[in-house]
This record gives C-alpha cells, sequence and structure tokens, in this order.
DNA sequence: CCAGAGTATTGATATGGATCAAACCCGGTA
DNA sequence: TACCGGGTTTGATCCATATCAATACTCTGG
C-alpha cells in the first residue's frame, strides 16, 4: 500500500501533469526566452514557442517553415471537465490538439449503449474522425479541465500544399491513429480482462513518460467505468482486476492513484495465455 | 434451407463478384468506348478507365488531373490465395487497391494471437497502417486469388502536392478507416455474439450492394474462424449464431453461401440491448 | 462540519460464450 | 470409387465475466 509520505511526494509531483504546466522533458527543459511573460492567457500562441511543439508537429523545419505554421493555430480554447469539445454529428471544421488536460473520445449505438474509443493527453490530436463526411461521429469529452489549440482543418490542406513536411505529418498521425485503433481491436477482440488492464496501465505509462512524467506513478483521469468501458468490461471487473494486481505486489491502488511496481510483470501478463 | 434452383441462380449469379469481373453498378454499365479489346492481361492499366475508379479515386477531377492520376499507380500485382500481400515489420512502400479478390488484415500478440482487423473487397485500400513507421504493422492475406493495384506512397503524396483533390481524398480514405475501426471498437467492446454476426452480415451485403451485388444473398470468402477472430468470438460460437439466425427464419445459410431473408430483423438486432 | 451524490470495493450468484469432443459435409485426389 | 483433410455443425460441460447487491470511500457544496 502507499505510505502518506509517498502519497505527498507523489501529490507534490504530478499536479505538473494534472495542471499541464511545462513539464521538463528529456531532461532539459524548455524555456520561453525572449517571449513577454504574461501571465494573462493569450489568445493567440505560436506553436513555434509551444513546448509541446515535439509532439505536435513535424520535426526537422526550416525556421521559415516553422513561421508559416503558426498559422494552422486559430484559437485556444478552454474545456471545463465534464464538457464536450465536439459531439457525434457536429460539422466538422478543424482538428484539435490539447495543450492541457485529458479527454475522453466515445461513440455510441443507436439505442444508447457507448464505447470509449480513446483517451488523449497533451500534444495528441482529436477530431480526424471529422473528416471524411465533414462531420463528427464521435463525442468528445474532457475528463478534466482543458485547453485544446484550434487548427482549422482547411487550413491545414492548404499549407500541406506547400509545406511538404506538414503533408506527411498529416499522413503519420492518422495513419498513428489507425494503427493504435488496430491495437485496441486486438486487445478487444483476444485478450482476457486482466491482460486488458495490464495493457492499458503500460500504455498510459508510457505515455505519460514520454512527456516526463513518471513511468512508475499516475494518476487516473478516468472512472473505472470508463476504463471498463474503453476495454470492454464492467467497472466491477475493472475493480477486481486492479486489487489482484494490487494482491500480486504488480502496482500499489488508491483510488485513482496508481504505482507501478513491477512493469516486467504486466508486461508478461499482456503477453502470455497464461491460463492454459 | 436453400432449394437447388435457388442455389444455381445463385452459382449463376455471384460467380461475378469472385472473379471480380466487371459489374452493373448503380443500374447503368461502365463500358470502355474507344479501347482496344485485348484480352491479354496489360502490366499498367490506367486509372481513368478503371471500372472501380469511383472506389478508388477521388470525383470532380478535371480531364487533365484524372490524367495525372493515372501515375499513382505503378503496376499490378496478383496474389495467390493463401499468399501475403505484405507482412507484419516489411518496410512500407506502397498503398494498394484492390482490383479483383478479397483480403484479411491481421495484427498479432507477440505470443502468437492473432486478430483479423479487416476484411477487403474490390476498390478498397489496404497499407495505410504502414505510412506512420515506414513499416507494416499487420499482415494482408488474400482469401482468393486477387490482383492490387500497387501505388507508391511517395508517388502519392509527390502528387498530392499538386492535385488538390488528390490531396483530400487521401484524407478521407484515413479518415474513414479510423471511423470504420471505431465502429469496430464498439461492436468488439458492447455488443454480444449475436449482434456482433448480425452487424458484420449486415456491413458485408452493404458494401457489396455499393459494388452492384444483390443486398440479400453473399458467398462468404472467409471461414468461420476468421470471422470469429474479427469479431472476437470462437468459430463455433459463430457456426451456432448463424444457425440460431436460419432458425429464426432471418437468413439462410449453406456453408458459405448466406441469404438474408429478414434484413429488418437483422437491424433490429443490432440496435437493441435485446435480452434485457 | 455534515449531507448527499458519485465513485469504488467486495461478495454472492447467474450466464454467455469458451472449451472439449464427436460427427458430418464437401471438394480434391489417389 | 474410396479416402483424406480442412472446414463446419452440434452437444455437453466449464469458467470468466456479468449481474445483482451491499457497503464504504471521497469530494463538493451548503
Amino acid at each position: 500500500m502507499f505510505d502518506p509520505a509517498t502519497q505527498n511526494h507523489h501529490h507534490g509531483h504530478l499536479p505538473d501533469w494534472q495542471s499541464g504546466s511545462p513539464a521538463v522533458r528529456g531532461g532539459h527543459r524548455v524555456t520561453t526566452i525572449g517571449l513577454k511573460d504574461v501571465s494573462a492567457p493569450a489568445i493567440k500562441v505560436a506553436c513555434s514557442n509551444c513546448n509541446l511543439r515535439e509532439l505536435c508537429m513535424p520535426i526537422g523545419l526550416t525556421k521559415a517553415e516553422i513561421d508559416r505554421l503558426d498559422d494552422v493555430v486559430d484559437t485556444r480554447r478552454k474545456i471545463k471537465r465534464g464538457a464536450h469539445l465536439f459531439r457525434n454529428g457536429d460539422r466538422f471544421n478543424s482538428l484539435y490538439a490539447i495543450r492541457t488536460g485529458f479527454f475522453k473520445t466515445c461513440v455510441a449505438t443507436e439505442d444508447g449503449r457507448d464505447q470509449v474509443t480513446g483517451f488523449q493527453m497533451a500534444g495528441e490530436l482529436m477530431g480526424l474522425d471529422g473528416i471524411v463526411s465533414d462531420h463528427h461521429t464521435c463525442d468528445a469529452i474532457a475528463l478534466e479541465d482543458s485547453e485544446v489549440c484550434v487548427m482549422p482543418f482547411d487550413r491545414i490542406e492548404q499549407l500541406s500544399l506547400e509545406v511538404n513536411a506538414l503533408q506527411r505529418h498529416v499522413h503519420k498521425i492518422m495513419s498513428r491513429e489507425i494503427v493504435r485503433e488496430n491495437g485496441v481491436m486486438l486487445l478487444l477482440g483476444s485478450m482476457r480482462a486482466e491482460e486488458r488492464l495490464a495493457a492499458f496501465l503500460l500504455n498510459l505509462v508510457q505515455r505519460l513518460k514520454a512527456r516526463g512524467f513518471s513511468a512508475s506513478q499516475l494518476v487516473l483521469r478516468m472512472t473505472r467505468e470508463e476504463i471498463g468501458s474503453y476495454l470492454g468490461m464492467k467497472l466491477e471487473t475493472v475493480s477486481r482486476s486492479f486489487s489482484k494486481f494490487a494482491e500480486d505486489g504488480l502496482i500499489e491502488v488508491r483510488q485513482r492513484h496508481v504505482r507501478i511496481v513491477k512493469a516486467d510483470e504486466l508486461g508478461a501478463i499482456v503477453n502470455s495465455p497464461e491460463c492454459r
């Protein structure tokens, strides 16, 4: 179990992520030299100075190209926890890059059941589903107070015609989403409950790590029910699987705070028919 | 059950699809006026005259643009039933458009389990998974003797920079794949076995219908096991669900020949928590 | 500080689909 | 023609997870 000291340390450490403030990545801090240090939120801010740039934007651009890319971001938009960024049926205009916060996307059947199709964190993109039909086909809902960069898609397409690297980047991002969904299909179609949860946890910490956060502790932004929806299982099964992992000493759980104790053994659970 | 006459009619009707020969679509036949009528297969054939053009290519192009698009197809490639078009790990070079035949794509876990992620028929595209990492992350396997158009991706990207409509088309195709996979996730995550199979059948006939084939009869190109893998269930469950539908008079099944008798009731099964 | 809603845990029981097993069907081939 | 093997169907049984139910925890707002 967690000891209070750990939890305190935890609390002192993770809010960086929760609030989405600039994180130390790759050992060096991204600074904003030469910019006026206003505390009032600017309406329009350049990508070229964004500390999430490496996550959102193509790399290896010339200075001139980077300047042009600043134009893809139109405005920022703040989304309160629980509010929709967009809904199924909404007209599609823009892609959204998460600056701070955390989202879920979900699709629904006509009879009301719904399915979480993904969780998105800072630096990740939402809205690709809307391109094909000019309308969104899923809901995007903030799981905490969040802020996104609004990138009008016609502007992206326009600029893609001129900046080679941007076009390629868009292709790669969409391809990455296709591959991610392939992985989820594999998970949903051929893994058992505990394997799914283990895979889910490892995926989360891996993404957090890429953002400069701990690879061993995290705060879940979503409920057991939302995890269950994503993983195709009921919230009770999610809870039980957490308890089982904790019992076996693989993780420590206290509510939404999770510490990965034995990542390797979690990994072993994912890749093993295990019970046969 | 099928009566022999029906089956004969069936046999006389469906080979069009099985062999991939030109089909009547939308009530009018696509003709190739003005072209020499060679019977020997050409190594390189223009998209502009392909009868699948409306499925593969952007619409509303100028004559000049259409001519340019002919360059995206490099060669054709024949794939024998059971052979791989590409495998997980292969270097990514090209996208593939199916001219004739039928494919499955599947991903695998490290420990050997695999999951069918989709079935592709004439006019559909494969290979998008490879863009992000320059390597394919799934296998594409022909379920019958097939032929694909090989479209080198660098050529597509090159041409996309110049032909606006092609760029947009590529975006839409990738977005469509993302939306399709969202749907599969919904199916795998929140439907019960019979719902999944009903949804699967309706999806198949809908796509066949779009290609000019019957909306009520089809020949499955895949085994029960492959259907089961795609739908996240075991082959025995697939078989039982087929039998159940047949028993209830919703479909008629004989081996891989299926006739949809009550499409509306199949649709009702998909959209109903049903058992509660 | 308390009340209440939302969330989480845990136990008891039910069940849909998996698993194991046997028989069957059909196309290909010796 | 008989045989063989892959694919399919169907039955019997088992088990992982769902479902139902009770309790407990946590945060929020008054």
